[in-house]
DNA sequence: TCTTGGATTTATCTTGAGTCAACCTTGGAC
DNA sequence: GTCCAAGGTTGACTCAAGATAAATCCAAGA
């Protein structure tokens, strides 16, 4: 049905809504996740919109369907399923699975993921801590907390802004304190009730724990 | 390095060579064996010696390289670990392994062969019973024994001739009694020291148990 | 309004594998 | 010895997937 290239981009595409939790994925974003060039990415999402796998908003991105989003959670699924027979089964290191899993995951068949997950006792997760999403699809979300909670010099992802005051929304847009977007804590001055943090390289600045509390974020690792 | 289609030419040149115990396989017997088109057989194979695969005599057949023999018996190597692996390890029935093992051959690494083998405790032969080729490619071959010893009834292979004496390799190709042919034992007389076959569909005939000893053949199945 | 950077289009390429049909070769029958 | 059928070869063509490069387009912020 779908070709190991179609495969890849379901899965990458998922893989990027999962990491910045959103659900529309830029094409830019797509053509560099899949290391080709923009127009490449372009029409091969036409054909996949045709397809049915996806839907393709011009100039803003495309968005799985339910079949895409199927299709993609399953590949991550086989992915990970793979990884971990290949640790935990043969004995594999685990710094050297990727590629091989990235391989065996197009050539096997349902039937065998599922005799697989069976002996494999149905692991919850692979041998990189990530979640291995359901046979019914469904990916455990690793558990958010706030930024206010979070400790000096732990790098951490934005999950989401609760906050929807669009002041507040506007300032977080300002300084890029977005979803998806990696920050890491400088200080946490309890008495100052204030914490300074940093989102990728741009420089430093602060926000009060009122604010962090509004904002939900991922650890990394 | 090598495409699956590729692949599947070489596994399938060399089952025919170790079946019919012969090194030249001819273009209409490739052609058959991989349902493709003679024509297309003949441009892949131009190909494939190109690469170094196997060498095309023109109007005889194709007979494997050192390069080619090599990749061939790795592939089925792989093949039989891998059915092997379904049936011993995942719990598959014999019979639905053969489709998914095609799949999964070209997409398996040398290193997760390696590590499968181990897993599987060095296995020699298959769920079909087949040999299973070592990592060097050495395959046991299953023995023969000669025509003479056979019983009423049993259907077998003709493996090799010992005897090279001109008359009777031109009796024994005029009764079609050549390696790879496929004999049936219609009797075997002690007291008449006669045993009478039929190769094939042709008229059965009969063969002194002198001569029947110089007769190597393999059981089927 | 202008600019600019990402997105899109279009024309083109490559590769791998296959078909079809005309045309050759060759070995055995006569 | 000749001839024919069977099988092999050729060459022109198709097809599908992906990919590029470069020109063009659009929308959003200064």
């Amino acid at each position: 049905m779908a070709s190991s290239t179609v495969e890849n981009y379901l899965k990458q595409i998922l893989m990027v809504t999962l990491d910045e939790n959103c659900t529309k994925v830029t094409m830019g974003k797509v053509a560099s996740e899949l290391s080709v060039t923009p127009g490449t990415a372009t029409s091969m999402v036409k054909n996949m919109e045709r397809d049915g796998w996806l839907k393709y908003y011009p100039r803003q991105g495309v968005a799985l369907t339910r079949k895409g989003r199927k299709l993609a959670m399953n590949m991550l699924r086989r992915h990970r399923l793979l990884e971990t027979f290949l640790v935990e089964t043969l004995g594999f290191d685990w710094s050297e699975i990727h590629v091989e899993a990235e391989e065996l995951e197009h050539a096997i068949s349902e039937k065998v993921v599922e005799k697989l997950d069976l002996f494999l006792g149905r692991p919850r997760y692979d041998p990189h801590g990530h979640p291995i999403p359901s046979k019914g699809g469904v990916i455990q979300r690793p558990s958010s907390r706030t930024l206010q909670s979070c400790k000096v010099g732990m790098k951490v992802k934005i999950d989401s802004i609760l906050d929807q005051e669009s002041d507040f929304l506007k300032f977080a847009r300002d300084k890029k304190l977005l979803p998806g977007k990696e920050v890491v804590i400088m200080s946490s001055e309890k008495v100052a009730d204030a914490i300074t943090l940093r989102v990728g390289r741009n420089s430093p600045f602060s926000l009060g724990f009122r604010s962090a509390e509004k904002i939900l974020v991922l650890e990394q690792h």
